[in-house]
Parts: structure tokens; sequence; C-alpha cells
DNA sequence: AAATTCACGC
DNA sequence: GACGTACGTGAATTTA
């Protein structure tokens, strides 16, 4: 195998990357963003190139060599910028770091040193690749000697081989330097010839093939002037020929032995990029960074006292407090047991002398007793149905860890405390069992374990707290989502009341219905089959009846609904499919899903609000989500008649953001045409369509307000061209040609994306209004796909996570404002930009009053926010 | 038990 | 120019 050597240019290939990027700085406020371009180049070139010797050569300094010859060599040219220059340091501790030899010499600069490795690897017979910015570099180009310039960015590299040199330069590598000396160097202030360009070189050389025949045939150039220019300026020609020439004899003090590369210590190079803030690189990283190995430790023995009585004087007033359930619907799941630790001792207290003990009850329900807990919603929840109401929750170690990183997928007690180093709990698996066989320990297992998760939150809280406070996030937890998760409890314990009857009634009416259509179906196909198999259903569609194939699946034919639409016409059997499965859907989703989890003491549907999930900060609804019930569609929109209030005289009362996302763009991006349309309150659709299509507002047709509407829907919820195109039914083109439109349209919004894409490529993650993050790491990977998934995730995410923070913060705040008031109102649900509530209708005239107000000063935008409502007896009527 | 396909909401 | 492309939950079917 040869030998692959790999000679990069340092000081032009920081230069590059330091005007290629954004001036950025990390957390510790030095600029990295000239190190962070080097680093990308060299990741990519470790990764393609494999090299097995390695040098990054430096200019040495001031003066050169070349000096002498000409005191003006590089007159004239522009102070490095400071902000450049303190990065150089970083450079060279960056390569340190790779185990990459980077090397200077006195008197030279690093052309010369590049020049001189590249011939004695030649001699060698090795592949030799010169990684630089400046064009002199390829005199070197040989059948050995590649020289890879970076184009524009950084990211795009042209290299030259001789005959792609021959091709794009139309001149040969040893031409090079006569071109140069003919035509000068502005840059380096190298005189050449007046008047004589690339053009003219070029010209000269194709006929004359050097400099010195050029000179010696002067009479034979075509060209009274340029004759007489060449005659006068012989000797500075002769002398730029000098300055360009590089040195491939440099007295360097290096060999190609001292130049060997052995890759990197996955290790040094991680702790670098954490060091610079480089997170989003460090997925980059060939090899483990060993996180030391994942080693089973053996549980120490733990001190535990079982509580068979509660006492007052146990509690110190800050305590770790662990609820334990099996299984994780806590609205049915029996407490196992309570885990408490302070700084004195570790407790266990069964769950019958807990919810029994007036004191325990005391402990709880007095805010100024702290309580550290995993889970504060689940606990609040928990306790309520043993009419405990607990206060003084201050830290919650599942909020707080999906705070630092809402990817992480494992957001429990042990995954946590492993992830941190701390090793002295089970996982619950280990404890319980997993599936079926899910089960109770004996006694003292159980304590154990419930007693060492409580430990857990005791030993972590400070260090995570830490953490967040770092993030600047603290605040986030302590005044958003801890609150928050309180009110989410009250509200999933209230539950939301469910008219069974309608439910069932609907659920009979959509049987009969369903039957039909099956044996329609049936009859149509001239065969029975499962209608809910898709598996089923593609051969009878595209091969016995003949239709069109559009799309397949992996698996088979896609039979999915815009499909089945693109052939309404071509057989009587598609719309009733279409029928077919928005009804099955509705029953076995909504009437059957959903009288599933009716509880049957009161009629009513305790959902769980998922607070640590969304990787943009909303919430999610599970068990069953109440998040999606149907509402486009009026068949589906039905299934409200079935919620309802809880009480006599009471009625649903709804109320939602008008265009939240859109309104935070508008301010996150400053973007004045946008903002003008909000405070004019002006239909934005409408105004879309208006600046996308260049039309007044009279001239817009249902079809054009449609189509900003998609392009706005796939702004806030960033979508593809891709998407767009599938979302309006026109080619991709066409989509694209939609946003480039939009976007000229809101240069502000133009700029924000641009920004926050380099910002997320910098820090390695975006943040919203409320400081919530997301890491991006795949926004440096070389895969097109996931690079741009990533892009649009850093547009997307601070608007619909500031949406988020936004209605979170306005349910802490109405929640309190209900109960200043004395209301009886009382929250049910949230579902990302709507709040619904159910309230006496006495209270109507005042809720229409409060809820608008507190929802729209939740924060201080520079546009309004605005609120709808509406009301009726069932959450159908409320609209 | 896991994967696949489909469909509902924002 | 290719790549397969908003986030969730849940149902039914199929595969393993």
């Amino acid at each position: 195998m040869t030998n692959k050597l790999i000679l990069i240019d340092g000081n032009s290939i920081a230069y590059r990357a330091f005007f290629a990027l954004p001036l950025l700085n990390n957390d510790k406020g030095v600029y990295t963003n000239a190190v962070f371009g080097f680093t990308t180049m060299l990741l990519r070139i470790l990764e393609d190139e494999k090299p097995t010797h390695m040098l990054v050569a430096f200019d040495a300094g001031k003066t050169t060599f070349r000096h002498k010859t000409y005191g003006e060599y590089k007159g004239g040219r522009q102070k490095t910028p400071p902000e450049l220059s303190e990065q150089f340091p970083l450079v060279k501790e960056l390569l340190d770091a790779f185990n990459i030899m980077h090397y200077q010499l006195n008197q030279y600069e690093a052309d010369d040193i590049i020049g001189t490795l590249a011939k004695h690897g030649e001699k060698q017979g090795w592949e030799v690749n010169v990684i630089s910015g400046d064009k002199d570099l390829l005199q070197l180009v040989s059948n050995k000697v590649k020289v890879s310039l970076t184009k524009k960015g950084l990211s795009d590299v042209d290299t030259y081989t001789p005959t792609f040199m021959e091709e794009k330069m139309e001149v040969s590598p040893e031409q090079i330097i006569d071109m140069k000396a003919l035509m000068g160097d502005s840059s380096d202030n190298i005189p050449g010839v007046p008047g004589v360009g690339q053009k003219t070189a070029v010209k000269l050389l194709k006929e004359f093939k050097t400099l010195e025949v050029l000179y010696e045939n002067l009479d034979k150039v075509s060209g009274k002037k340029l004759k007489e220019k060449l005659e006068n300026h012989k000797e500075d020609a002769y002398m730029s020929k000098e300055l360009v020439t590089i040195e491939c004899e440099s007295p360097i003090e290096i060999s190609l032995e001292n130049i060997t590369y052995n890759g990197y210590e996955p290790n040094q190079v991680s702790a670098i990029f954490k060091d610079l803030g480089f997170q989003s690189l460090l997925t980059r990283i060939e090899g483990d960074v060993t996180i030391p190995v994942e080693e089973k430790e053996e549980l120490s023995n733990l001190e535990i006292e079982v509580l068979d009585k509660v006492e007052d004087n146990i509690f110190t007033g800050v305590e770790a407090f662990e609820v334990e359930m099996l299984g994780d619907n806590y609205h049915l799941a029996a407490i196992e047991g309570f885990g408490l630790v302070n700084e004195n001792k570790k407790y266990f207290i069964p769950t019958d002398v807990a919810i029994k003990s007036d004191a325990f009850k005391r402990w709880a329900e007095d805010g100024k007793y702290k309580k550290w807990v995993f889970d504060a919603k689940k606990v609040t929840v928990a306790l309520l149905k043993h009419d405990i109401q607990i206060k003084g929750i201050e830290f919650d170690l599942l909020l707080a860890s999906y705070l630092i990183d809402p990817s992480e997928n494992h957001h429990d007690i042990p995954a946590i405390s492993h992830r941190l180093g701390q090793k002295q709990v089970l996982f619950d698996e280990e404890v319980y069992g997993k599936g079926a066989k899910m089960k109770v320990p004996e006694f003292d297992e159980l304590v154990n374990h419930i007693t060492r998760k409580a430990n857990m939150i005791y030993l972590l809280k400070e260090e995570v707290e830490k953490e967040l406070e770092q993030n600047e996030q603290l605040e986030l937890l302590k005044e958003l989502e801890l609150p928050l998760s309180i009110v989410l409890g009250e509200m999933e314990a209230l539950g939301v009341q469910v008219d069974v009857d309608r439910l069932k009634h609907m659920g009979e009416e959509l049987k009969e219905r369903l039957q039909t259509i099956e044996s329609e179906v049936h009859e149509l196909a001239g065969e029975t089959f499962n209608l809910n198999s898709p598996k089923q259903l593609g051969p009878i569609l595209f091969e016995k009846l003949g239709l069109p194939v559009i799309k397949k699946t992996k698996t088979g034919y896609s039979t999915s609904a815009d499909i089945l639409e693109q052939l309404q016409n071509k057989h009587e059997i598609i719309p009733k499919l279409l029928v077919y499965r928005q009804l099955g859907k509705l029953q076995s989703t909504y009437i059957e899903g959903l009288l599933k989890v009716v509880h049957k003491d009161n009629q009513k549907i305790h959902t769980r609000f998922n607070q640590a999930l969304t990787q943009t900060g909303r919430l999610s609804s599970i068990e069953p989500n109440l998040q999606n019930i149907p509402i486009r569609l009026e068949e589906g929109k039905k299934i409200r008649q079935a919620f309802i209030a809880s009480k006599d005289g009471w009625v649903i009362f709804a109320a939602d953001y008008s265009q939240i996302e859109l309104r935070v763009l508008a301010h996150i991006a400053n973007d004045e045409k946008l903002i003008e349309a909000f405070n004019n309150d002006m239909d934005i659709h409408t105004r879309t369509a208006m600046d996308v299509f260049h039309v007044e507002a009279d001239e817009i047709t249902d079809n054009m307000r449609r189509q900003a509407k998609a392009v706005n829907f796939g702004i806030v919820y960033g979508i593809s061209d891709y998407g767009l195109s599938q979302n309006l039914g026109i080619t991709r083109k066409d989509a694209k040609t939609f946003i480039d439109r939009y976007l000229n349209s809101y240069p502000g919004v133009q700029t924000y994306m641009d920004e926050v894409v380099q910002e997320a490529k910098q820090k390695g993650f975006v943040t919203t209004l409320m400081n919530r993050r997301r890491y991006l790491p795949d926004i440096t990977n070389r895969n097109f796909n996931l690079r741009s998934f990533a892009e649009r995730t850093a547009m997307n995410t601070p608007i619909q996570g500031s949406a988020a923070d936004i209605i979170k913060l306005a349910m802490i705040n109405l929640n309190e404002k209900l109960k200043e008031e004395n209301m009886q109102a009382q929250m049910l649900l949230q579902v990302h930009d709507e709040l619904i509530l159910e309230a006496p209708i006495e209270e109507l005239d005042r809720l229409k009053e409060i809820v608008p107000s507190v929802m729209e000063s939740a924060v201080e935008l520079s546009v309004p926010l605005k609120v709808d409502y509406a009301y009726g007896k069932t959450w159908y009527d409320a609209k």
C-alpha cells in the first residue's frame, strides 16, 4: 500500500474558515469560528483521505527570505484581524489533540515547507495531497501531487490533477509560476507586468510556453502596447517569478518519518471539542470515546430504616422523596411504597403507614418542607388520590433531566443516575422484570430499590441544578416546568367528563355503516378480505382491479389516503374504501379507544400529559391522547359531543391562540413586514399570498390563499420543499419557488433562518425564548438528508418551542388567576395552542375577560398575541 | 414483542 | 444532483 501524505496550509485554511463563517464566540467568550471551520475541514480530510502522513504548515513571521529580493513583498496587506490571530493558538492546540504534526520555519512560508515535503513524498512515490486556499500552490501539481483548493465556502474543494489543471487553468503546473510572474498578484504585492492579467498571461504562455522563451522571442509578440510593457517590465517579471516560486529545498528540520499519522485518541479530541464548545462535532469523532466501560457495580449495603410509624421529627425540611408505583399509569396504579432521604437518614415508608399518618400529611402539605422528587406531576396525582395535596416541591429530577437534554430517551432515575456516574441503583427491569413477567419482588428488595431511588434524587440534585445553572435553564425549571407540572397534575386528576351513552350510540351507528360498506367493497372486489389489511387490499386494487400503481412501500403497494384520493374516479371501490377508513378510524381509535379508558366510577377520562418527551417543548398526551380528537371532518368532529362539562349548568370553554407560531416568528426574526402584518391584525395567509404572488388583496383567489397557507404551515413546522410539494400536490421545484419567494418577501425571516442555522452549527444546539434547548448533532453531518433535517429543525424548534413556552406560562398564570378570583372554572386540557376549561355558566362573563387577557399577556412580544374563544354544552359546541 | 402501515391532531 | 424528508399517539395487521 502506498503511503498517503496530506500537507495542509494552516494559515490559508484558517483564513478561509474565518471569513467563511460568521463571527460567533463560544460560551467562554472566545472566538472560535476559524477553529471550528478548520476542524470540520480536518475531520473531512481524515474521514475521506485516511492519510498515513500528515503535516500542517504555518507561516513563521513577518519577514521571509523573499523580503531580501523585494522589500515590498506582501506590503500593503491588511493586518490579520485580532479575532483571527487569537485563534491560531487554539488551532495548534486542536492539532495537538489530533496528534497531527504542525510546523513553521523562520524566514520561510508555509508554502515552502509544503513544497519541500511534497517533493520528498513525490520522490518516495507516495500519494501527496496539498490542501490550501492559495492558487500559488498549484505549481506543485504533478502525477503524484494533487492540490485541493477551497472554493467559496469551506466544504467545497476543487482537486487539481495535471489534467484538471489544463482544463480549468489552461496552463500546466510549471507554467503557473510564469503566469503569476506576468500577471503579478496584488494581494502579495507582486508587481508582474502592468496591463497583463490572467487572460493575456495565458495567451502568451500558450504561444511561448515559458517566460524565458517569451522574452527571447519578444519581437514575435503581437500588439505594440503589450510588447512595450513586457520590455519595460522585464526585470519586474523576473523578480516576480522568483517571488512566486516555491522554495522546494527549504532547510526544514523535519522529515517524512517525523510526520507519520497514526490516528487520534478519541478521548483527547472529545475533550478539546467540549472545551471549545463544539458539541455538534462530537458525533464525528471516529472510534469510541471511552465512556469508562459501564461496569456492573455491586450494590453496597445501604442503611435503611423501614418505618412503621411516621413521626414529625424525622423530617428536616429538605428531603428527597420517591413515590413508587408499578406500571406507568399513575391514575390506576397502586403506590408500592415511599422512599425518603435527608441529610440524616434513609427511610422506607410503606404505603399504608404513610397515607394513614397525620404527621406524613402535615409534612406533605406544608410548603415550608422542601421536597426533591422525580416526576412532580406523578407525585401530585398519586397523593391527591389519598387526599393529600403535596406542597413545597422545589426540585424535579425528571424535568431537570429533560431540560438538560430532551433527546435523551431514558429519563428514569436509574438511567439518569448511571449517566452521571452513580451506580448504586438498579434498573426497574432488573427489579420488577418486564412485560408479562413483571411483578413486585420480595419486600427487602422492594425497600432497597425504592429507597435507593430516593437516595439518587438526593445525591444528584446539586449536580443537576448546577448544570441547569450553567445552561441558564434553572429559571425554566423553577418558574415554568415545575409550577406547570403541578397545574397539569390537577388537570389530569380532575379529568374530563364523558357522555358514555352518546359514544356508545355513535359506535352502534358506525358499526352498521361499516358493515354495509364492507360488504359493498367485498362485492366490488369479487372476494372477501380484510379491509384493514393494506397487504390484502394492495393486490386487489393494483392487480385484480388493475388500478395504476402510484407509490409502493417497502413491503408492497401503498394504499394510503393520498394515494387513494388520486384514484378517486378510477373505480367506485375507492370512495367506499376512503369512507371505510375514515369511519373505521373513528370506531377503533375514538369510540372503542375512548370507551376503554373511561373510568367506571365517575365516567371521566384522565389522560396523562407527558411533560418530558417532545423535542420541542410541547406536551404530549397519552392513554388516551386527547390532543388529536377529530375536528377537521364533521363526521369525526361529532366525537367532541361526547366531551361534556362535569356538572349541570356548566359549560366547556375553549380558548386558542391565533397564529401563535407565526407571531413568535415575527418576533424572533424581527421581520418588519411580518410584524406590521400582525400589528394591523391582517389575515396572515392572505397577506402571505399577496407577498408571495405579488398581487393586491382583492386579486387573491381561494387557491392562492390555500397555497400561501400551506407555505406558512411549512415555515411553522419546518417542512421541506418535498413536504410542501406533497402537501399541495405540486412539483418539488414549484414548492421550492414558493419557499424562496416567501423568504424573499420576508428578508427578516431569511436572515433569521440563516443565522439560527449558523448558530446551531457553532453551538450544537438551538434555544427558545425561555432557554429551552435542542441539540442538533446532525447539523454538520455530511449526509445531506440528516443535515437538511437538522437545519430545518434548527429553524423550526425556536418557533414551535417558544410557542410552547408561552402557553405553558399562560397556563400557570391562568391557574393562579382563577384561584385568586375564587373561580370554580378549571382547566381540563391543553392542545398545543389552545386551552379547554369547564366552568359554571355564571362565570362565563368573567371568563371571557380573564382567559384571553391572561393568555395574551403571558409574554410581551413585538407583535400582539391574539386569543379567540368559544363555549358550549359540549366540546363540539365550543367552536 | 416488534415492525409496518395508516390516520388523527397541531 | 442524490438522498427521503414537521411532531406526536394509537390502532390493526403482520412478522418473528
